[in-house]
Formats: structure tokens, C-alpha cells, sequence
DNA sequence: CCCCCAAATTTGATCGATCAAATTTTGTGC
DNA sequence: GCACAAAATTTGATCGATCAAATTTGGGGG
């Protein structure tokens, strides 16, 4: 038995198909018996309307497309693991489906959007990275697609930036901020800040939150001392954190949890007395590290780390996207915020005691 | 300006519909002077079929779907990122596209692919993991719907069982066979293997390929001992290896990653001796230890680890996929294995000395 | 009981492609 | 030059839904 479409089920049920169409997407044009009467049909024959007649028709394909980057680290990629599956779950609750693609490079990503908007007619994308004064963005935004970032928009100098388009992002600032307060409250005074080398914005804004906490407390002096950048690899985290100890660090709050990890495999067999602050800062008194965002590395090994509401994030975006495609008038609910900024939160953990001296 | 569609362009060179469809469909049914008229003027006017109408017509969808499982352990998660890359990658050179969608369950997955086949169309699924005497597997395979299965089929008893259907998948036995000879070559002999304690039939396959090993090695009475199973995390890792080295093994080979580090982690600063072999096995002569999958995880610590070549694995699924649908008469090319078990290769690395005595 | 207006329902056209069949063009042999 | 098959091209119908406009139904007032 084939598949029912509208004029099968139509003409089984005695009506035309477009009380059925009706029925589904204007409820109210259509009387109350006939309507029961109906969905009693459409439920029996399982009816489901065919997505690629209604898209041909209606110009929507209730798809938005996203790019799969490949997986350069998979300890940062975590994260936009657990965004793509909140993504999906936000989507499809929403009716909507996700389309992946890859690109090479920043400009074939765009050529990708021109053919997924031409072959598959994508109602929008979701970008997962912003870089200072995104291309992307702007042809997406020229020719009136809708989208939504995940990331602030950055100038060429690396400053936050105003913009037009939606986008969704975590406060990263406001995350080691509440690191150091964390470790202050600790009783750690001395609290070092390891991040990237490179002029990533999304890095700079994360000391940033660091300088602010230290100088918020009195020990504005010694950021100029504590602050060290390298390159996000574990091992940089292992030097990095041995040259922020040798000035004198109890503590350090890292831009990842690559480097916090390095940092603390480095510190784990350090001088004994070295790290130890004025409480303990957890078994053997070693050394504190908060990484950044709370892979599961970090979870499986003890590491405190800045989580990110990525969750949050992903629905979020697709609540924006699916209002901006919504029906016009929909004058009468509350529009979502274009523009949000998530406040991460600290995962606070005891260091896994594997090794810790005397244990066999 | 509107996008061109066949009929506009047909009229702007002044030939039928169907003549250009022909030259994108049946080239060899257009005169050569027409065909190249026509790819000219497609090419100018940056013409692409709507996938839409032609899915309308031909009720094919170029989508497969795919199930986009929660992350629940992000190290063992990388391996599912780069297999999902891959098929992107593979599926869009192939003139395909994913769709992702979630699950509760494998009932709710199959109820997803009823949905997505009706509304969506799609034209087919991969499935990412097998279970024994799976359910989805056969709910397709009696349906008639096109899949493939990145694992191989197991009977209820968790036994290798045959199919019908198309698989891929990694010879799990063999990597950690090449992992133990590895191991013997660098002087090793006792060599314990750390896995699963849940009947999983993955697991037994990896535990199978190091019993092999050591009986072929004339160490099979050391089998009985030197196999330890625990919980799939960096504790168990650390707890089980702990029982390993206490019975005199000297190396372990283990069923994942997150095992190893936790191997690694607590066999770091065991008594010195307890574990060095007859030839150092790294800095400081320290235990051994092989992980599974090659996560970003043990590249970052230099943790040797058997790897699966899941790129190949997904470009080989895309192939069957598309073998299996593409038009009937492909009597002349060779068709893919429908069933494939790919070999891992082991990585082997020199664990990165952050912590070694001495060091600062 | 009829007229009128609003509510409910139906009809015909359309989205943009492909299929199947009809038609025109081309080429060959005599 | 002509008949006739093969090659090339065109035409009309169709996939399954929605839109816009036309038609039917129903209820209230005079």
C-alpha cells in the first residue's frame, strides 16, 4: 500500500485535500467536526505531508545547514559536540532538520551556502566560530539569509563589535572572573593566567576576566608577572604553568583545558610547598588549576574547569532562527533576545588521587 | 532577479526543458553542438536544480540520516567526530547530504527513520553502532530501506553473527593482537589487558586479540591472570591497573583510552623497577601502557594507542550507500564489499615527560 | 420564506523538476 | 530525390503539497 498523500486521504474521507492541508496549517479555518473528523483520518493512515511537495510549494525547506569542522583537537571539540547534539534536539523539536556540509576554507564555506540555499533551499546556517570581521557573516547578512553565530562578532582588531545578525555567546571574561574568585576564596593569592599566543579575541577576552578578578582584589601588580601565553598544546601547558610557579603562582587559571592539563601533570610532582596556599587546595596540597570548558577529560581526571551553557546556547539559537522564520504576524509573543551573552559557570572538582604520593 | 529554474532557461536559449534536463541527466542523448550550448549557458547563469521538484519526481532525496548520540564520554566521543566528518565529507562528494536527527531510545530511533523516510524521503540511514541481534538493523532490512552499519552484526549471545545487510567495521581483535606484539618486541612478556566488565561483545573482541597474541607467544598460562576487567573510566583504569602491576605485569593493554590514562596516570609513580622490562620502555622506565580508539586524549600525552582508521571506514560506507542506489544497470563497475572489516594500526608514542623526576 | 453575509469548503493553478510519448530533424541507402 | 529508421528535440502529464479565488453552506433578520 503506498504511502497516503493528500488527495488519497481526501478522497477517502469525502472532503477535498485542501481542508485536510487546512486542518494542519490553519486549524481554525476549518469547523470543529470536520477537523476531528479529519485528524481521526490522518492518524489512522499515519498521513505525514511530504517535506519536499511542501517545500517546492512554500519555498521552506525546515532545514538549516551547519559546517562540520574537522576534528583538530578533540579535547577542545567536545564542546561543539555537545552544541551539535542540542542543536539537533532543539531542531527537530522545533520541526526543523540539521544539514551538515564541510568546507575548506572560509570562502568555500560561502560557496557551500550559495549552493545549499540554490539545491536544497536551507531556510538558514549556523555558524560556530566567529572570526574578526567575519566574511561570512557579511554575505550571509548582504543577501538577507537568516543566520545565527555562535560567538560575538569581532573587529579586525580583535574588539568586540556591533552587528546586525543574531548571535549567542559565552561570557568568557565573566567565566575566569569567577575562576579567580573561586580560587581567592580558597585562600590562594597569587593566581597566574596561562593562554594562547595567538591574537584570538576569545582568548583576550578571557585574561581579561582573569586581570579584572586579580585587580578587583588588590593584586593588580601582579598581572603584569602572572600572566603567561603560549601555544595550546598540553605541553605548553606543562611550560607554561613551570615558569608561572617559578614566579611564585599558587594558582592558575588556563584558557583551556588542553593547558590545564599540561599544567596540571607539570605541577602534580612539583616542589612540595611550592603550590600550597593558605588552605589546602585539595589532597597533597598541589597546586590549583581551573582549565576551561569542562571537557571530559577535565571531568574524567578531577580537573575544575569553566564550563560553558552550550545547551543553553544551541536552543537558544534555534528559537531565534525559528522566530525570524516564523509566520509574520507574530506581533503578539515576546521576540528572543538577537543578541545573548551566556554566563558560564565553575565546575569545582577535587583532583582525582591516582598518584598522589604513598598511594600504591 | 529570480533564480533560474529549467523553464526560464530553456526559453532564454530557445530549446525545450527536457533538452536541458537531458544534458545534466542523459548527456549522451544530446547532440554535442546543443550540450555544449547548453552547459554554457547553465554555467553562465550559475543554474543548479532544485532538489525539491527533482525529489518530487524521482523520490530521491540525496540524504542519508544519521543518529547523533548524546555525548556521554567525550574521549571515546572523538572517534564518532572524525567518523562524522568523514561521512560529511565523502557524502558530499558523492552529491549527497546528512541529516542528523536524535533518539531516546533504538525504538525511537526506528520510529525517527519512519518519519524521516515520509516527510523527508530520505534514502538512507548509518547506523553508528550495532547491538547484539539489533532491532533497527532489522526493521530496515524488512523494509527494504538502504543502510549501512559502522560495527559489525552480533547474535544475541554477543557472538559475531552473519547478515544480510552492509557493515563496516574495525578488526578490534587485531589491533590489540598488533598492540602485545608491539609490546614483545620492545621485551615485554608480561602483559596484562584491561577491559570492559559489561558484556559488551566490542570488548571481548579487543580482550580476544590479546589472548591470541600471548598464546601465540607461548605466554597463555599467564592469560588467566593477566586479564583484569573494571568500569569504563579513568578510575577504573588506575584501580585495574593497580591489580595488573600487583600480579607482575609489566605492560597493559587496554580497551580504551580513558583506561590507559588512568593507567597511565596511577603507573606513573609506582615503585620504580616494579615495572621495566627488559628494555626501557619509555623515560624513566615506566610501564607500557597501550589505549584504544587514538583520541585526541593520548595524542596530547603521548600515550600509545591502537587507532582505527575511521576515515576509510565512512568514505567505504558512502560508497555502498551510493553503489546500492545508484541506477540499476552498474553491471560493469565493480560493486563495493558490502561487508568490510578494516585492520587498526597501533600508534605507537614515547609518553611525554612532563612529569619526570628531576624535572622542574 | 427569502435575502444577505460570514463561515466552510472546494476548485484550478502553481512550485520546478522528470518521465513517457509524440514529434521533428537528420542521415542513409537505393 | 524519396522512403524510412535512428537521432534529436519537444510536448503533455505528473510528483504532492499550498495559494488564491470561486463556490457552497448555514444562520439571522426582516
Amino acid at each position: 500500500m503506498p504511502r497516503p498523500t493528500l488527495a488519497s486521504l481526501a478522497s477517502e474521507l469525502a472532503v477535498s485535500r485542501q481542508t485536510i492541508s487546512n486542518v494542519l496549517n490553519a486549524p481554525h479555518k476549518v469547523k470543529p467536526a470536520t477537523r476531528e473528523r479529519v485528524l481521526a483520518a490522518i492518524a489512522a493512515a499515519d498521513y505525514r505531508p511530504s517535506a519536499a511537495a511542501r517545500q517546492l510549494r512554500t519555498q521552506r525547506s525546515m532545514n538549516f545547514g551547519i559546517r562540520l569542522y574537522p576534528a583538530t583537537d578533540g579535547i577542545n571539540g567536545a564542546v561543539l559536540d555537545r552544541f551539535l547534539h542540542a542543536l539537533t534536539e532543539a531542531a527537530q523539536s522545533a520541526g526543523y532538520r540539521l544539514t551538515l556540509f564541510c568546507a575548506d576554507s572560509d570562502e568555500d564555506e560561502v560557496r557551500q551556502y550559495e549552493q545549499l540555499l540554490d539545491v536544497a533551499g536551507l531556510d538558514g546556517f549556523i555558524l560556530t566560530s566567529s572570526t574578526p570581521d567575519d566574511a561570512r557573516s557579511r554575505w550571509l547578512q548582504e543577501r538577507g539569509t537568516p543566520f545565527a553565530v555562535f560567538g560575538r562578532p569581532w573587529d579586525a582588531d580583535g574588539h568586540s563589535a556591533a552587528a546586525e545578525h543574531a548571535w549567542v555567546d559565552v561570557d568568557g571574561a565573566a567565566g575566569t572572573e569567577a575562576a579567580v574568585n573561586m580560587l581567592l576564596a580558597q585562600g590562594h593569592a597569587r593566581i597566574g593566567f596561562l593562554g594562547w599566543h595567538t591574537g584570538n579575541p576569545v582568548g583576550a577576552d578571557r585574561r581579561q576576566g582573569w586581570e579584572r578578578a586579580m585587580t578587583a582584589a588588590g593584586y593588580g601588580r601582579d598581572v603584569p608577572v602572572l600572566g603567561a601565553e603560549t601555544e595550546d598544546t598540553v605541553a605548553g601547558g606543562a611550560t607554561g604553568a613551570a615558569l608561572l610557579a617559578s614566579r611564585g603562582a599558587t594558582a592558575v587559571v588556563c584558557s583551556s583545558d588542553s593547558l590545564a592539563l599540561g599544567a596540571m601533570e607539570k605541577l602534580r610532582e612539583a616542589r612540595p610547598g611550592a603550590f600550597r596556599p593558605g588552605q589546602p587546595a585539595g589532597p597533597g596540597g598541589r597546586a590549583a588549576i581551573v582549565g576551561f570548558d569542562d571537557t571530559p577529560v577535565a571531568a574524567a581526571l578531577g580537573l575544575s574547569s569553566v564550563a560553558q551553557p552550550v545547551e543553553e546556547a544551541a536552543r537558544h539559537i534555534i528559537r531565534v532562527l525559528t522566530h525570524e522564520l516564523a509566520a509574520t504576524p507574530a506581533a503578539a509573543i515576546v521576540p528572543p533576545a538577537r543578541q545573548l551573552l551566556l554566563a558560564p559557570r565553575v565546575v569545582e572538582r577535587i583532583p582525582l588521587p591516582l598518584a598522589a604520593p604513598g598511594s600504591d
